[in-house]
DNA sequence: AGAAACATGTAATCGGTTACATGATTAT
DNA sequence: ATAATCATGTAACCGATTACATGTTTCT
């Protein structure tokens, strides 16, 4: 078994106690969205195993209106199994992008259509970076503060790649539909 | 629906025909490995409904000792379907990473562990890096060649990244059993 | 002798996403 | 008014991985 949700919120909890909600919001704010990702779905059933099993418990506190908080922590057996966990060799990285796909057809594109494309991706990829960028308040682990360089590294990689070489794949496009071929 | 390895055979066959077996290749070799992946246990019947569809069709090509090479190419109806998938916004380019899920807990490992670790997937990036840089005998497509260089610049910000930025994790993982202390 | 490449396929299992259900409070 | 945040959970569905099944040829 890899890194399972299971194992992510060993991880994270091993941090300190947190919320179902809370560690979702890992994933939506801060560095560890760059390369995690879980949704509420996996998050609460994961928790609720990890609680049958032993590995966390869980305080609650009452509130007005919203549904009881849920305060998971880790036992002294879910800080063994993570340890354990911990000793797993990781699976390779993988980067996964539908957009290079469709760029993968550039030529048969719209010229206009492409540009959008990358424009948009650009764009995306600007705010992830500034959302990266901007410093946290109270500077987190040393190792969130590694995530956060590496996260930071890419993305500025990425976003010189594509504008420095956009033009590639967006003069080729109009190169498919010449001007002096349309006559 | 995004786009799934349904979705991927039809445009890879749009490069070109191809057998399940070539269609896997790519992801092995060459530069669409580096943002794509399917198995063979879902691209054989991805290959299947699309022929039940009519979106492609294949020509068997028989051998001896070997089972029949299938041969697929696109019909018009799939070229058809393949420009409208072409239309779709693709979701979020995603960079998955359980190597920097353990990194996160670095604090917590021997050194020597943590090294190894950090070798390791150096060792990992660097290979992956050469085998891009390599440049291809007949040079690909445009998008081909794009892919590569996008490759290419985001491994070795990683690389780069990771070689500088170690020793922050590192002599932190000394200090947390310090010599001076150990008296 | 043994591994790797060539070549296609099936089936069990599984982890996870998406959508649904509920509902108060606070900010725009 | 409307959206967003807070807060937890269930269930259907699904795509895909993994392992299995089979067998030859070629490279090391």
């Amino acid at each position: 078994m890899a890194i399972d949700v299971r194992t992510i919120c060993l991880g994270l909890l091993s941090l300190g106690p947190a919320t179902g909600y809370e560690i979702k919001k890992n994933f939506e704010e801060g560095p560890i969205g760059y390369f995690l990702e879980a949704s509420f779905g996996a998050i609460y059933p994961a928790l609720g195993r990890l609680t049958d099993e032993g590995l966390i418990e869980c305080r609650i506190e009452a509130q007005d209106g919203k549904p009881d908080r849920k305060v998971y922590s880790l036992t002294d057996r879910g800080r063994a199994a993570f340890a354990d966990a911990l000793r797993v060799d990781p699976g390779p990285d993988r980067f996964r992008s539908e957009f290079l796909f469709l760029l993968l057809f550039a030529e048969h594109m719209p010229p206009d259509h492409l540009a959008h494309l990358i424009d948009e991706r650009l764009r995306d990829y600007r705010a992830r970076l500034k959302e990266l960028e901007r410093a946290p308040c109270r500077p987190g682990s040393l190792g969130i503060e590694f995530m956060r360089g590496h996260g930071i590294a890419v993305y500025r990689a990425i976003i010189q790649y594509l504008e420095s070489n956009r033009h590639v794949l967006e003069t080729r496009a109009d190169r498919s539909v010449p001007a002096h071929a349309a006559e």
